[in-house]
Formats: structure tokens, C-alpha cells, sequence
RNA sequence: CGGGGCGUAGCGCAGCCUGGUUAGCGCGCCUGCCUUGGGAGCAGGAGGUCGUAGGUUCGAAUCCUACCGCCCCGACCA
């Protein structure tokens, strides 16, 4: 492709609207814009990069035995109505009517069609197991899109959904995408981890998240350094405290202290000479509308979806301390769970509490001599909180440490939910029906574009795995009115391209410190430069984003390497 | 949706507080000259409903009200 005739407007200021780094960077180089809120146009060089995460998706996904096929992006109301999801699925699910005024949705994922679809089509056990795929534009109305590809509301994403005849079956198919995965991010020159997940609004039994790590990002993952353990904080279990309550201990009676204007628990631990891990801390949060108390020790922080799943709630929310007031006229600030008119969850270390201190609930005040079971009983126990990395490992007992990460794929084992839901059978061997055991799999093909730049990245521009780049190589030509010059840089070119290299040709009347920034920006592994080192020596310089590593070379061997390198290093990436 | 911030040329910003001529600057864009190894220089030029609608005023980018849009923090998620 040559520079001059290509839609590629590169920008030396960043816009005011990118954030981090990887959003500034698309918009810097090139490849998106944005049309509105959470919704970008992917410019030429964009779109390269995305239809080479697809390539490298469709052939793993391929190889491992999937089919591609692809869906309506538009669904009727009533084939969500069936999964129940049409209640469940909330404001991301954006809905309109049509003309004769029934109720459409655009679709955030397929599990609903693909099920109709195999409930029609997928008769016999003799059809499984069959799994199939697609690489979409889906809409997800976000409450809060961002930072550019990495969380928008229109996103490309590669769903693909296993139909088995039994649960055994069904996790043979969950692992042949759990290792087609490894082998796609792999491919994708991506440090990742695959790690424990809760399954949140798809559904399902068990999961795993595929993390992209990056400071950036919005997850953060629990990762053992003993054994190969890896999860997600919404997940990461807790192993439960050995109870080391003395059977014989003294329990105090309960005494209400005054506490004026001490709201925190630090000022109360303080105040009352006991430390934070004394003191029982009561969180208000609401579960599909209804306020829900939820108590951890005084040192610890809640981990909301624990909490959801703990008290088998759609939706939990935080809310500010007026909006709780105005629903219970609760003292926030002095509340606590003796005598407190709300469902509790309690988190399993709260109940070995011996003799702690508590909110009265009532204004100003706090009682001491608390003490769980005998003062109050529960509606909920269990892991609530966030692991920290005092914690240890729920397999291993090992250390942990914590990291940040971007889920760029998610894969579940759904079971019958949807089946059964939706009444999709196939006839078994014996003649019976049964509802097929299903798994699905999301890849979000354009956040793995945002995954890889905010992992590979310099102070330059992008520096993009030759995997994903939109280009493998730039040639610049410095010397544009030099005969010499240009006839040795064409002549790269073609030889590039005639060896089946991705070539981009900076032909451009541009002045060299544009064109080395321009290729810096971009991101593109290599670069031939032809310029004054060329009309002198006869030579072309050969440059790696990666390492900056230059090196002086013929016409012949500069192609001669490129193609050799080009070649080995994507074939080991497959 | 709650909290915070911002909307002035394609992009980045100043001007607004304290209302008063033709609304500025840098980048980019166009023309010419010049220059050619890390985003050059000179000269000339095009480009603006100051987010929208009301209001206050002799006079509004500037003050007031409402609305719209965008960004950041939280819940959500590929």
C-alpha cells in the first residue's frame, strides 16, 4: 500500500478525549474515531489490525472444530422473553419497537438465537457435539462506555456456543476452547492468564476469564506464586478462618457506648482502644431495589459480587448514605447488626468474633460486647470479601499477589439453563429428549487491538506483535526527487510484496523527521529506510520497533531477512 | 443513574471571573519560495451559528435558566 493514497491522518497532539494510553495512541495513529459515545469508525490501518485478530481467531477456532456462521444482530423481544432474559438482562440491552410496535433488542450476545437455532436444526444426539462460532459487531448499551476500543458499546466480538449430549461431554468441548484460547492469545504475542470467573449475566456453572495484563486494567486478578492458581477477585475464594474461639472465653454483655460524630471505623477503634479487626463494619447496598445490610470485620472491604451471588440477587448497587436514609431512616454511620431491621450477610470470619464492637443504630452510638450468634443471627454466611494478599492460596495454601488485567475472552460452561429454558431437546440414543448441555465463548476481538497496544507500547507510539500488525513493514522513502533513491525503494516494495509481505510505502512529500515519527507511531515492526545512506553506499537501513536495533544492508538481504524473519516468527507463533 | 469536569476553526487551547470595536494563539490545511536523516523556515491565505434554546441588558463567547453532547470516578462487561 503506498502512504500517499491511503486514509491514514496521523495527529502529533493527543485529543482531549483519550484517556489511557492505548485509546490515544488509536486515536493518534489513525486507526479509529469516534462517532459518538462508545462507537468508533475503524480508519483503514484499524480495520487491518482488526481483520488480523479475526484471521487468527477463525483458524484456532477452526482447528479446534468450530463452525462459522453468523447471526441477526437484530432479535425479537420475544425470544428473550423466553430465556427470561428480556426481564433480567436490564439497560444494556437496547430495546425498540418496530413499526407494527413489537419489541426488538439489538444483540449483546447470542445465546438466545443460537438456541432457537439448534432447537430447530439439531435433532439427534448422532449432530453432537456441534459448536459454533461468529466474529459480530455487538451492542451493549453500557452505562458508562471508555477509554476508547477498550470498553465501547458497539465492539466486535467472536461468540461461539458448544452443544453436547451430556455434561461430560460438554467439558471435553469446555476445554478444547479452553486450550484453543491459550493457543489464539498466544498467537496474538499476548502476556495473558487464564483465571477463575464468575459467570455474571450469561450464566452457568463454572467459567474462566482470559486476562490480557496490563496496568490498565479494570480487573484485578489473584495470582498464586506457588501453584499455577489464578482468579478473579470477584471470585478468588477465601479460605474459611480456622475458628480459634476459646470454647471457655469470657462473652461481655453488651454495652452501648457514645459515639459522637465518629462515623469511621478507624475514629471508633481509636476511640474505644480496640484495632479495626474488633470492630464489625455494616454496609447498606441494594439488591434489585431492596436494601441488604452486608457485615465484614472492621479491616476488610466488601466484594459486591460476592454479596450478589450470596444472596442469589440480579443486581447489587452501591448508594449513597442519603438514598439509604431515605429508604430505612437507618443511622448510616452507627449501624450495625444487632436489632437491625434489613436481610444481613455476614461474612464468615464476622461469626468468630468474640466481644467486638458494632454500630447501636442509633445516632452517635456503639455497642461493645458483641458477640455473633448470641446478639444476632444471620440471613446469609460466607465468603464476602475481597482477597487480600494477606490471604492464602485456596488451593495451595501459597502467597499471593495481586495484578491488574483486561478481559479480552471469557468462556462458560452454561449447562441446560438455556436449553431447558427454551425447551431446545434432541432425541439420545434410547429415543428420548433431552435439553442439550451447552458452553459459550466470547472473544472481544476489538479490545484485544486495545489489550495488545496498552501492553506494547513506548514513548514513541505502538509497538505492535507481528502478529497483529496492521503492516509488517514500512518502507520510507527519504528521497523522493532522487532517482536512485526511488527506483531502489520501489524496487523493496515490490519485492516485498512479491514475496506475499504486508507492506506499507511512505511515497509521501513529507520532510524524514514526519516519516520516522509517523513509522515509530504506527507501530509497525520494520522499517526500511532508503535515503542518503543508500545514494552514498548503495545501502538501506533496517531498523526493529521492538529493540531500536539498526543495521546497515543490501537491497537483497534487507528482503532476503525480512521475509526469512517474517516467516519463521510467524510460524512459531502458530 | 449518583458525584466531578468540559463544550470557542479539523485538532490542542486562551479569552469568560470584572459584558463594550473586525474573537485570538499553536498545530494542521491551501499557495509560493526555500529546505530534506527524527514532526524545519519565510511570506501570503482559507477556515468560527463561541454546543442549542430562551432570558437579563443599549450591548452577551462573557451574566441567568433549561436542554443537548462529551470526558473522568462508581455499579456493568468481550
Amino acid at each position: 500500500m503506498r502512504y500517499s493514497k491511503l486514509l491514514l491522518p496521523t495527529t502529533k497532539e493527543t485529543p482531549a478525549e483519550a484517556e489511557v494510553i492505548s485509546h490515544k495512541l488509536l486515536l493518534r495513529a489513525g486507526f479509529i474515531r469516534k462517532l459518538t459515545a462508545g462507537v468508533y469508525t475503524y480508519l483503514p490501518l484499524g480495520l487491518r489490525a482488526l481483520q488480523k485478530v479475526s484471521q487468527i481467531v477463525r483458524e484456532e477456532m477452526n482447528k479446534a472444530g468450530a463452525q462459522e456462521l453468523l447471526m441477526p444482530m437484530v432479535q425479537q423481544g420475544d425470544l428473550w422473553r423466553e430465556s427470561g432474559r428480556w426481564q433480567k438482562y436490564g439497560a444494556e440491552l437496547l430495546r425498540f419497537t418496530d413499526r407494527h410496535d413489537r419489541d426488538f433488542c439489538l444483540g449483546p450476545t447470542h445465546e438466545e438465537v443460537i438456541t432457537d437455532l439448534a432447537r430447530r436444526e439439531l435433532l439427534s444426539y448422532r449432530q453432537l457435539p456441534t459448536n459454533l462460532y461468529q466474529v459480530q459487531t455487538k451492542f451493549r448499551d453500557e452505562i458508562r462506555p471508555r477509554f476508547g476500543l477498550m470498553r465501547g458499546r458497539e465492539f466486535v466480538m467472536k461468540d461461539g456456543y458448544s452443544f453436547d449430549v451430556s455434561d461430560e461431554a460438554a467439558e471435553t468441548s469446555y476445554k478444547n476452547m479452553y486450550e484453543a484460547y491459550h493457543s489464539i492469545f498466544n498467537r496474538c504475542g499476548l502476556k495473558f492468564r487464564a483465571v477463575e470467573a464468575d459467570t455474571g449475566s450469561i450464566g452457568g456453572s463454572f467459567s474462566h476469564e482470559f486476562m490480557v495484563l496490563a496496568e490498565t486494567g479494570e480487573d484485578t486478578l489473584v495470582i498464586c506464586e506457588q501453584c499455577n492458581y489464578a482468579a478473579n477477585v470477584e471470585k478468588a475464594a477465601i479460605v474459611s478462618p480456622e475458628d480459634n474461639r476459646d470454647p471457655k472465653g469470657e462473652l461481655f454483655d453488651m454495652v452501648e457506648v457514645k459515639t459522637p460524630g465518629m462515623k469511621k471505623v478507624e475514629r471508633v477503634a481509636d476511640f474505644m482502644s480496640v484495632v479495626p479487626s474488633d470492630i464489625i463494619k455494616t454496609m447498606v447496598y441494594l439488591a434489585d431495589g431492596e436494601p441488604v445490610a452486608a457485615l465484614v470485620r472492621g479491616d476488610r472491604e466488601v466484594q459486591l459480587v460476592k454479596l450478589k451471588n450470596m444472596i442469589g440477587a440480579d443486581e447489587v448497587e452501591v448508594v449513597d448514605d442519603s438514598t439509604i436514609y431515605d429508604m430505612t431512616k437507618l443511622p448510616v454511620g452507627y449501624l450495625g447488626p444487632v436489632g437491625l431491621p434489613l436481610k444481613v450477610a455476614v461474612d464468615q470470619e464476622v461469626m468468630q468474633m468474640v466481644n467486638c464492637v458494632s454500630g447501636a443504630n442509633k445516632k452517635g452510638c456503639h455497642l461493645k460486647g458483641v458477640n455473633p450468634g448470641r446478639d444476632f443471627t444471620p440471613d446469609f454466611v460466607g465468603d464476602l470479601r475481597q482477597i487480600t494478599t494477606e490471604d492464602a492460596c485456596p488451593t495451595c495454601g501459597g502467597a499471593l499477589s495481586l495484578t491488574e488485567g483486561i478481559e479480552v475472552g471469557h468462556i462458560f460452561k452454561l449447562g441446560t439453563a438455556y436449553s431447558e429454558a427454551m425447551n431446545a431437546t434432541f432425541q439420545d440414543k434410547e429415543g428420548g429428549e433431552k435439553p442439550f448441555v451447552m458452553g459459550c465463548y466470547g472473544i472481544g476481538v476489538s479490545r484485544v487491538i486495545a489489550a495488545a497496544i496498552e501492553q506494547n507500547n513506548d514513548k514513541n507510539g505502538i509497538i505492535f506483535p507481528l502478529p497483529l500488525a496492521p503492516f509488517q513493514v514500512i518502507v520510507l522513502n527519504l528521497g523522493l526527487k532522487d532517482e536512485k533513491i526511488t527506483t531502489a525503494a520501489e524496487q523493496i516494495y515490490q519485492e516485498l510484496l512479491a514475496q506475499g509481505i504486508e507492506v506499507l510505502y511512505d511515497d509521501r512529500d513529507e520532510r524524514p523527521g514526519s516519516k520516522f515519527k509517523d513509522a515509530d507511531l504506527l507501530g509497525i515492526p520494520f522499517r526500511v529506510t532508503v535515503g542518503k545512506v543508500f545514494a552514498k553506499e548503495g545501502k538501506v537501513e533496517m531498523r526493529l520497533r521492538r529493540t531500536g536495533e539498526t543495521s546497515t544492508i543490501s537491497l537483497k538481504e534487507a528482503a532476503d531477512f525480512i521475509v526469512q524473519t517474517i516467516g519463521t516468527e510467524l510460524a512459531v507463533s502458530k
